[in-house]
DNA sequence: TATTGTTATACTCTATAACTATA
DNA sequence: TATAGTTATAGAGTATAACAATA
């Protein structure tokens, strides 16, 4: 079973890739600007941490989406040091785009299923998930917070 | 609930790998051997097409897993330029290893489920990657046989 | 002294195109 | 002419360690 989750996911994730494709995004775009629609002004090391992104390819992966204006490195209020990255409107208005892309991979996902298979199937997904969490928070929690710390990852 | 499926399937994927890396294996290396249990004396880039690896990256790896003692290229009985890659004794050994720590980690996997819940997931996931295989397999049909090909993957 | 963003360097992985020996 | 295995070269992606500006 775990083998047969492990290959659905990898293969899904690559459908992601190839649908966000078509708007010149890639999986790690979207999940950035993802994130930024949620938590907003957060620093590049900040936004690294939840992504388990390193600072340096966090500045690739930033300049890419800002040299598009799909966001923006603003001054930080409370630290010169750092950035306050933000969405654009353009980059909104892409992130809706590629939302969408990604329900239509789900509905394209779930169709050999029935409505009822589907719940069933989301919930113990969702079982599994929050028990893996459960299980990392707790790991997590002695580890000085700010820094990404993936050694034993 | 595909971007669910593809999380779970990513670190499932990469709690496999961590697994077996006690074996001085890389995931890799666990599918080629268990394929060689199965299918035997087949030639490298039949391996290859049915691993979607490629002939150049077929040469390292079974290179890496040789020099370990753990599969042999000897001479195809029918075609001189070929070998016939054969599992040795020790890699069927170090197999039945990989296997093992591959059923602890579904055991752990599983943990978080009742076994009717586990029987449902299987069920459900199964369901999936069938409906998956029909549609590859068809899409597939029409390609020539022995190549990758994996240019519209 | 520690931290933010950045850059430079080296290293790994991979794809592509050659090459040889056979078919 | 086409195919099996191999090798060489170049390119992408990444980690590591430095650096200047600021805390």
């Amino acid at each position: 079973m775990a083998f047969l989750l492990s290959r659905l996911g990898f293969e899904v994730g690559r459908e992601l890739g190839h649908a966000l494709a078509g708007l010149g995004l890639e999986v790690r775009h979207f999940g950035l600007l993802r994130l930024l629609a949620d938590r907003k002004g957060h620093s590049q090391r900040a936004l690294g941490a939840m992504l388990r992104i390193t600072p340096n390819r966090m500045v690739a992966l930033i300049d890419d989406l800002e040299s598009r204006g799909l966001i923006e490195r603003r001054p930080h209020p409370a630290d010169r040091r750092a950035y306050a990255v933000t969405l654009t409107g353009a980059g909104s208005a892409l992130l809706d785009q590629a939302l969408q892309a990604a329900l239509d991979l789900e509905v394209r996902t779930c169709r050999p299923l029935e409505a009822e298979e589907r719940e069933q199937l989301l919930g113990l997904l969702r079982k599994l998930a929050e028990a893996k969490d459960a299980l990392n928070n707790e790991a997590l929690a002695g580890i000085h917070p700010g820094m990404p710390a993936s050694d034993e990852d």
